[in-house]
DNA sequence: GAGATATGACTGACCAGATAGTCATAACTC
DNA sequence: GAGTTATGACTATCTGGTCAGTCATATCTC
């Protein structure tokens, strides 16, 4: 803000302000993941984040506050994933719908990514900022990715059914599928998410709508 | 159950017995589902029911068996509507998979059907009984279903990609989507469902696969 | 540079409000 | 009026949020 002139970050007092910012998100993040928000409690947050209860009001207003600074930090790399999607724009359609399924798994299914989507998923309902913030800063953006995929391949006579123009929803339902599954059901029914990508994969490039 | 000769359904006391217990379920319901197991109070399902609190632990052992038998009672019907469908197989598989679609809308995202699975799908983490339970009875048996019309449509050489047989998910993962994306993203971009499905269907029937 | 003083990040015991579950009493049925 | 069902005031507990006090570090004084 005012003290353009500050170049050397020196240390603090204990330790970096943003590490301790960090450290509550991110400790934040597996307890409302574990619990729920209602049942989350403050002082579980802070022990896991190694502070005091009161520090967690030093950084955020209240447990609402951390809760949406939680989702809005974590979309940030969601979104650099996303972009990263749309850099490889020049592959072949078939392989930029695998790397997307590939990113997918190994970005977000295997990393604490996915609990923040799981939160959004189960919370949102109850918190419309959240919820109107995801939709506008991740969904919406990743379905405009998929239709511009679509579009491109329509012009490029590339295999993809036209419907995925209106309805690019249907690119990423399996994934959503594949991010309830988990820890839902997989425990009774383990779920090759690969291998259904896979086959998800095989049925979106092998329609004839759109032949070559 | 056991009283197969109580032909007269004559007053009792104030409501029939069961009838409470119906009131209880469906107030308890709405409630859970509006504001998550953890934040529904238990006053207001009282309240909502028409009875006094004290009264639902006549009924229930406490907030969690309230909360199981909910779903349990739901899933019942859940289950006729897809044993409905399996009676329709000798209907060629696309008019199968249309009337599937079908009674979802009609007959789950319209009804509080909805409210049920959206329940097992944000609270089902932390109730690992309620997601077998719900898994062994909904779940398993929906895709079994699929995957019997995916069978059959390979011996009868009717359009419809061979992977479905070893992933019917990927049948219902539209339906998963639609029925979060409701309440969820719908305020600020309203899908259309039906059309949607309509678009998934012709996507699954027009795959060149397994031509006749 | 050593001791004195100031700062404010951090702590955690505490409090107020909320709510799951209980139970003595009331209401109702037969 | 005996037995059964319903009530809602009450209790015990739990947790979000507060704030007076602590102490590591920075700054000042000589």
């Amino acid at each position: 803000m005012t003290g353009t002139m500050a170049p050397a970050p020196k240390k603090r007092r204990k330790a970096e302000p943003e590490e301790r910012r960090q450290a509550i998100l991110s400790a934040g993040l597996s307890v409302f993941a574990a619990d729920g928000f209602a049942a989350a409690k403050l002082d579980d947050v802070a022990a896991k984040a190694g502070v005091a209860k009161g520090t967690i009001y030093l950084y955020f207003g209240d447990k609402e506050d951390l809760f949406e600074q939680i989702v809005r930090d974590a979309a940030a790399p969601v979104l650099d994933q996303l972009q990263g999607m749309v850099a490889l724009s020049d592959l072949p359609t078939a392989a930029l719908l695998a790397k997307i399924f590939e990113v997918f798994r190994t970005q977000i299914l295997a990393t604490d990514r996915k609990l923040v989507t799981k939160l959004v998923l189960t919370e949102g309902t109850r918190f419309p900022k959240i919820a109107e913030f995801y939709h506008a800063e991740v969904i919406s953006k990743g379905l405009a990715i998929i239709q511009k995929i679509a579009r491109r391949a329509a012009e490029r006579g590339e295999q993809l059914p036209s419907e995925i123009e209106h309805f690019p929803h249907l690119v990423f339902a399996p994934m959503l599928l594949a991010l309830l599954w988990d820890g839902l059901f997989s425990k009774f029914e383990p779920l090759d998410v690969e291998q259904m990508l896979s086959a998800h994969h095989k049925i979106l490039t092998a329609s004839p709508l759109l032949k070559r």
